[in-house]
RNA sequence: GGGCCGGUGGUCUAGCGGCUAUGACGCCGCGCUUACGACGCGGAGGGCGCCGGUUCGAGUCCGGCCCGGCCCA
C-alpha cells in the first residue's frame, strides 16, 4: 500500500541545484553589516587573542601558501569563538623594511641613496598603500573573521613609538651596547644583516691551491676559494693530528706576494680531507675565521669595505671588487710561481636572503641586543608553552641552541623605525630620548639641552634604522595596546596563540619570545601553532625566482573561498607541508555540491519539534556523537584536517549514502505512517544541523547560508558547536548495514536489475530491527521462511 | 655534516600492534534511483622505500640504510 500526502506539498527551502561561489560575496557584505566578529573587551567570556602574523604587502601574486595559511588561521579565531571564547583577531601589514624600498627604486626608477630622504619615504609609504589595499582585499574576499576596521600597520606613529620606547626601555636596562664587529654584511643591500637572514646555496667556485714559502722546509700548498683575502692572512692552521704537517707546526710561513710571517698553528678547524689539509685563516672569509681570529688572538686587518671593493690593505688589489681581485690575484699569483692549480669545485656560499648575494663578513660599529645571556631562559620558557603540533617545538630549541652572538639589530636603511638616540657634537656621547613618542633623529633636532658627559650643546642624530624584527618582534604587546593612550592592557597579557609559518621560526617566533621576555619576564604567548609551507604540485618550494607561484585570486574567483578553504584543511595534516594544485581544489569543490545537495534534499521536509525514532534514526544518531567528539577533538588541537576528513567522510559515506538511501521511503511515508516519517524528518534535521556547526569555522559561507535558510535568521557564526548528546550504541551495527546495503546494490546490478526492481533476499537476523527500513529501501521480497510475519 | 618531517594502488592521501589495507583524483563499466550528471552505483588497480629485529601477529614498535622536502652549519 502507498500512502500520499494529503494537502502537503513538499517543497525545498533550497532550491539551487548546487553552490555557487558568487553566493559568498553576497554574504560578505551582511556580514559586514552585522559586525559579527567584533571583540568585546568587557565580555565576560575568556578571551583568546590571537597574535596574527602581519603580512608583507610585497606585490601581486601574493604566496597562496600564505592564503591558505591565514585561512586557517581564521579557523583557529572561528573554532575559538564557537568553543565559547571571546577571540580578538587582529589584522595588522607588516611595511617597514627592506622589500618595499627595492620595490619602490624599480617602480620609479630611483635610487635611495641619491635622493631626499624624505622624498624617498614617501614614494615607500606611496607603493605601500597600493599593496596594501589588494591584500586587504584579498584577505576579506578568504572569509577572515579579523578586526579589519582597526587593522594596523607596522610603520605607523603608535607602532613605531612602541617598538622606540621598548629599545629605549632595554638600552636603560643595559641590553644594548654597541660595537664594531665582524657582521654580515650585504654590499647590495647596503647593511649589515642577521644571521637569521643569511641562506646558503650551493655555487660554482674556485678552489685555488697557492704555494707558501717556509723557510728551511719544502713549500706548504693551501687551497682556498678566497685567495682575494691573502692580504689579511694572519695565521696557517692545520690538523693537531694530520702526520703530513707535523713537523711544520710552530714553525712560520710566509704569505706570496704580501710577505709577512704567519704562525703555522695546530687546531681541529683543520679539516685534513679538505683541500691539502692546510687553510689559511684571514679576516674575514667565513665565520670559522671570526672564531680562529678571536680564539688566536689575531690582529685582523680590513680587506673589503662597505661597496663591496678591496680596501688599500689588498694592495695592488685595492679598489676592485671581489670577484675582480679574486681574477686577479690568481693571475699574479701563477706570474710568480706561487700558484699550483686550480680546481672548479660547487660551494655553500653564504648568501643574502633578499638580494641573494653573496655576503661578505666585515667589522663595523653596529648595535647589539644581548641575546646569549638569555638562552638558559628562553629554553625553560619554551618547555612552558603549548606547540601544536608539538613536534615544532624542536625547531625553536635547535635555533636557540646555535645562537653563537648577539643580535646586530641597527641597519644603514631608510623605510624602517628609527633608531632613536643622538651623540653629543663634540664628545661623541650617545644620549636617549625619553620613552613615549616616535622619534625621527635624523631630522628632528635633538630633545636635549646639554650633553650630560661633557655640557656640549650640539648634537647629531643618528642616522640608521632598526632591523624590522625589531618592530615584528613586539606584536603581542602592540595588539593588546589602547592605541589611543598608549596604555597595555596587562590583563590580556600572555595572548592566546601565535600562528606561523615554520619557515620564520628562527625570525619572528625566536626574536618575539626573546625581546617579550626581557621586556616582560614572560612568555608572549601560552600557545604556539606552526603551519606547514604551502609547496608546487612537485613537492618543491614556490618562489618567484622558480616561477612557480600561483596567483590565489583567480583560484577565488573561480572556485570561491569556501573551496579553497576546505581544500587547504582536509590536504594536510597541522604543521605538515602541503602541495598545491588548481585540479586538487576543484576536487574539493564537488563536497559543497555534495552538502549543498543534502541539505537541499532535507530542506524540503519540515522540523518537527519531536519526533519518536526508530532504530534506524538511533543508529546514525550514535554514528553523529562519534562524529562530533572526534571533531571537537580536532578543533581543540587547531587542527582542521581531522574535522574536514570525518566530516566529508560522515556526510558522503555514511549519512548521504546510507541514512538518506533507507529513510527515503519512510520520509515520505510511502507504506510508513506519520509516525515514522516524523522521525526521519527529525533525524535528518539533526544530522545536517550537526554537521553544519561542526563545519562552520571551515567553511563559513555554505554553512551560514544553509543555516540562515532553515535554522534561524542569526548567523551560525554565533553559535557554540554542538555536544555529542546521543547514546553511542548502535554504532556496533554500521559495518553490517553498509555491507549489507552494498550486497544488495551489488546483486541487483549482476543480475542486470534497476534499483527500483524488487527482489528477494535475506535479511540477516542481527538487523532485524532495520528490517522495515531496509525491506523498502531495496523492496525487498522476504523468503516466506525468513519473514516470521507477513 | 646536524635537526625536523615524510616515503602506502598511475597521482595524492588515511590508518600508527590484530578481521580480505582508507578515501580522493584519474581509469573502466552500468544507470533519467522524486537531493545531486560539477551525479549515483559497481569495478580494475597496491601489500604499505630497503634490510634486519621484537611479537602468536607489524604500513603500524625497535635498529640500520636509501630516497625526498624544509631548516640549520
Amino acid at each position: 500500500m502507498v500512502l500520499f500526502l494529503e494537502g502537503m506539498e513538499l517543497r525545498p527551502r533550497i532550491e539551487e541545484t548546487r553552490w555557487l561561489p558568487s553566493m559568498e560575496v553576497k554574504l560578505l557584505e551582511e556580514w559586514g553589516r552585522e559586525k559579527l566578529y567584533t571583540f568585546k573587551p568587557s565580555s565576560k567570556k575568556k578571551k583568546f587573542i590571537i597574535d596574527t602574523p602581519p603580512p608583507y604587502p610585497s606585490g601581486r601574486p601574493w604566496h597562496i601558501g600564505a592564503a591558505a595559511q591565514y585561512s586557517q588561521i581564521d579557523m583557529i579565531a572561528r573554532a575559538g569563538r564557537m568553543m565559547g571564547y571571546e577571540v580578538y583577531f587582529p589584522i595588522g601589514i607588516d611595511r617597514n623594511g627592506l622589500p618595499v624600498e627595492i620595490f619602490t627604486e624599480k617602480q620609479y626608477g630611483v635610487s635611495m641613496k641619491d635622493m631626499p630622504r624624505e622624498r624617498f619615504i614617501e614614494l615607500c609609504s606611496k607603493s605601500l598603500d597600493e599593496l596594501e589595499a589588494d591584500m586587504l582585499n584579498i584577505m576579506k574576499r578568504l572569509g577572515l573573521s579579523g578586526d579589519f576596521n582597526n587593522y594596523y600597520r607596522t610603520d605607523s606613529v603608535e607602532y613605531r613609538t612602541l617598538t622606540q620606547s621598548t629599545f629605549i626601555k632595554l638600552w636603560r636596562k643595559g641590553l644594548v651596547y654597541q660595537a664594531t664587529r665582524p657582521n654580515n654584511y650585504c654590499h647590495v643591500c647596503n647593511t649589515t644583516i642577521a644571521d637569521a637572514e643569511v641562506e646558503y646555496e650551493p655555487l660554482a667556485s674556485k678552489l685555488v691551491y697557492i704555494r707558501f714559502k717556509v723557510p728551511g722546509k719544502e713549500d706548504l700548498i693551501i687551497a682556498t676559494t678566497r685567495p682575494e683575502l691573502l692580504c689579511s692572512c694572519r695565521a696557517v692552521i692545520v690538523n693537531p693530528g694530520d702526520e703530513r704537517y707535523r713537523d711544520y707546526q710552530g714553525l712560520k710561513a710566509v704569505t706570496p706576494i704580501y710577505n709577512v710571517e704567519v704562525p703555522i698553528i695546530p687546531h681541529p678547524a683543520a679539516k685534513p680531507e679538505f683541500g691539502t689539509g692546510v687553510v689559511m685563516v684571514c679576516s674575514y672569509g667565513d665565520y670559522a675565521d671570526v672564531q680562529l681570529f678571536r680564539e688566536l688572538g689575531l690582529q685582523e686587518v680590513v680587506a673589503i669595505d662597505e661597496s663591496g671593493r678591496m680596501t688599500g690593505a689588498a694592495g695592488f688589489l685595492s679598489g676592485l671588487t671581489v670577484q675582480e681581485a679574486r681574477e686577479r690575484i690568481i693571475q699574479e699569483l701563477e706570474k710568480n710561481g706561487y700558484l699550483v692549480k686550480v680546481e672548479e669545485i660547487i660551494h655553500n656560499t653564504p648568501i643574502c636572503e633578499r638580494s641573494k648575494n653573496p655576503i661578505e663578513i666585515i667589522p663595523m660599529k653596529e648595535y647589539y641586543l644581548k641575546q646569549l645571556d638569555f638562552i638558559q631562559d628562553l629554553l625553560r620558557l619554551v618547555e612552558r608553552m603549548r606547540f601544536h603540533p608539538p613536534h615544532a617545538r624542536q625547531l625553536l630549541v635547535s635555533w636557540i641552541n646555535s645562537l653563537r652572538i648577539d643580535w646586530p639589530i641597527s641597519r644603514r636603511r631608510y623605510y624602517a623605525t628609527e633608531v632613536p638616540v643622538w651623540y653629543c657634537k663634540s664628545c661623541g656621547e650617545p644620549h636617549i630620548p625619553p620613552e613615549g613618542r616616535y622619534y625621527r633623529p635624523w631630522k628632528e633636532a635633538a630633545p636635549f639641552k646639554e650633553c650630560k658627559k661633557c655640557g656640549g650643546r650640539e648634537f647629531v642624530g643618528d642616522e640608521r634604522t632598526f632591523d624590522t624584527w625589531m618592530d615584528s618582534s613586539i606584536s603581542p604587546l602592540f595588539i593588546i595596546m589602547d592605541r589611543r593612550t598608549g596604555r597595555i592592557r596587562w590583563s590580556l597579557y600572555p595572548t592566546g596563540i601565535r600562528p606561523q609559518g615554520k619557515d620564520i621560526v628562527r625570525t619572528w617566533l625566536y626574536y618575539t619570545l626573546l625581546r617579550c621576555y626581557q621586556l616582560t619576564g614572560r612568555e608572549p604567548f601560552r600557545r604556539v601553532w606552526i603551519g606547514g609551507l604551502g609547496l608546487d604540485e612537485k613537492g618543491e618550494k614556490m618562489s618567484k625566482s622558480r616561477g612557480n607561484v600561483i596567483d590565489p585570486v583567480p583560484i577565488l574567483e573561480k572556485y570561491g573561498a569556501d573551496c579553497f578553504r576546505f581544500w587547504n584543511a582536509q590536504e594536510s595534516s597541522l604543521g605538515e607541508d602541503f602541495r598545491i594544485s588548481e585540479a586538487r581544489i576543484a576536487a574539493a569543490g564537488k563536497f559543497l555540491t555534495k552538502l549543498w545537495n543534502v541539505a537541499r534534499y532535507v530542506s524540503q521536509f519540515p522540523n518537527p519539534r519531536k519526533a519518536r525514532l526508530t532504530a534506524t534514526d538511533k543508529w546514525i544518531l550514535s554514528e553523529l556523537s562519534v562524529l562530533v567528539e572526534e571533531c571537537i577533538e580536532g578543533y581543540k588541537e587547531f587542527n582542521f584536517f581531522i574535522p574536514a576528513i570525518k566530516i566529508r567522510d560522515f556526510m558522503w559515506n555514511t549519512f548521504a549514502s546510507h541514512y538518506i538511501e533507507m529513510s527515503k521511503p519512510r520520509a515520505y511515508a510511502i507504506g510508513f505512517s506519520k509516525q515514522e516519517q516524523q522521525g526521519a524528518w527529525k533525524t535528518l534535521h539533526t544530522c545536517l544541523r550537526t554537521c553544519l556547526l561542526l563545519l562552520a569555522p571551515i567553511t563559513p559561507f555554505i554553512t551560514d547560508v544553509v543555516w540562515r535558510r532553515l535554522y534561524g535568521r542569526r548567523s551560525i557564526h554565533l553559535m557554540r558547536f554542538p555536544k555529542p548528546v546521543w547514546d553511542k550504541k548502535y554504532t556496533v551495527y554500521t559495518e553490517e548495514i553498509k555491507q549489507f546495503n552494498s550486497s544488495v546494490w551489488g546483486l541487483k546490478k549482476s543480475r542486470g536489475l534497476s534499483l527500483k526492481d524488487s527482489i528477494e533476499y535475506e535479511i540477516p537476523e542481527s538487523l532485524r530491527q532495520f528490517r522495515k527500513d531496509l525491506v523498502a529501501m531495496h523492496r525487498i521480497v522476504e523468503r516466506p521462511e525468513i519473514s516470521v510475519q507477513k
